[in-house]
DNA sequence: CGGATCGTTGACAGGTATCAATGCTGGTGG
DNA sequence: CCACCAGCATTGATACCTGTCAACGATCCG
């Protein structure tokens, strides 16, 4: 839990504008000068599988951009029951709650080793109170919330147990780069993304190993579409 | 379907700033000289129970705020199964999504009488290429969005139906203004919210209303939430 | 070599979907 | 005014599905 190695750590203007994937993130309509109302140093940091970014309740700070990787944000129940309600990959922004001064809306946890940029607070108000620059990049994130929400409900949490694994995998698959080849949550996520238990969710992906649906070797995996079942 | 009565129509400033429920609104913390960016009207709809405000990808034109009565966000699926994505009451804002110029991601229908102020986007466009007035205020209504979708994802889905419809009581109840007495949903639409069966629904208030947790006439209801009994 | 963690599988009880029938209510037209 | 109909709510019977509890194998790591 301790190994958040800190790449570096720089204040804008320098580095942003040579991001790599900067087309992809929330500074992508900055212009020169926008950067320069940075005061607090925008940080590059690593995390591990299973390490966590920010917990529930938090006090805001920061927001994040996920840069590479892939992280879960997980709501704990007062009863100790959980749900993973949302899946963040690359150019997705985390912590976007902090923007009106709320407390973390869950816990945000790496799922495989992920490299994310810490962005303060401060720095996007900064912004905010001098252009209108970052408005459609925020919308765009925000509206990918309510979009993502509204697949889940519909998609991820409707029909039997086959039919929600089937979803989630197509989901997974769906926007994987590296041909056709997905990161496969262990089964106790795949039960929490999709209000199964860790039996069923076993049971279901053992099911489309056998049926040709589904190959993976540990967490990597590809399906064949073709050969999905649900009979 | 046709009985959209329209109220009245007006510019902005004249109307919007003695709304009597403008600290709710979307136009809380606007000034004057915003209002007077207004070129379209705003228009005041009434809608009776079970009319559509708007269609699931139909072209966007408009932001809605409910100035009163309840509305059900449908998102249809190809296959023609459908879920209740949300339920919006007054202050709150559909449409949203129209701001960054995409469809909208799910039909909105009134379930009982209704009155909505329609704003066109272009009007909101205006003050937001001019100001950032409205900025705390469209986050505020985002954020809501999310948190929304958290409490759905993580409580009306998961465990079995008697949980879920008790979660869904007390999430109605729990809004309501008038007294404790709430609008109860037809069974359908219960099913739908929580991704259960009409029968099961049914069933279920029934047992409510037989432990004496529920006491409803027609869609008018209260419940005693000491008498909830989840055995 | 244990020990811990994760995935798989089995048995069974309980919960839910499905199909079907019946009552209830409000509205319509004769 | 009443008969009829359509839509909604309720209830029953049954098959299927999933949660629960439990055992066991595989893998990784100290």
């Amino acid at each position: 839990m301790k190994s958040e190695a800190i790449h570096q750590a720089w204040n804008g203007a320098e580095k942003c504008q040579l991001c790599p994937i900067r087309d992809l993130v929330l500074f992508a309509d900055l212009k020169q000068e926008d950067f320069n109302l940075f005061h607090l140093p925008i940080k590059e940091l690593e995390f591990k599988a299973g390490e966590t970014i920010y917990k529930q309740n938090d006090t805001i700070s920061f927001v994040y951009t996920i840069r590479s990787g892939l992280v879960k944000l997980v709501h704990y129940l007062p009863n100790g029951n959980y749900r993973i309600t949302r899946l963040l990959r690359q150019g997705d922004l985390a912590g976007i709650e902090a923007l009106n001064g709320a407390s973390y809306l869950q816990q945000a946890i790496a799922m495989k080793n992920t490299s994310i940029c810490r962005i303060p607070v401060q720095n996007i108000d900064q912004i905010n109170s001098h252009s209108t620059h970052l408005y459609s990049q925020l919308t765009a994130r925000w509206q990918k919330v309510q979009s993502d929400a509204d697949i889940w409900l519909s998609q991820l949490t409707m029909g039997n147990s086959k039919h929600r694994v089937a979803s989630l995998l197509l989901y997974l698959a769906s926007n994987s780069h590296s041909e056709g080849s997905f990161f496969l949550p262990c089964r106790e996520d795949i039960g929490a993304l999709l209000a199964i238990t860790t039996e069923t969710a076993s049971r279901v992906i053992a099911e489309f190993n056998r049926t040709g649906f589904l190959e993976n070797h540990k967490h990597s995996a590809k399906i064949n579409p073709s050969k999905l079942n649900l009979a």
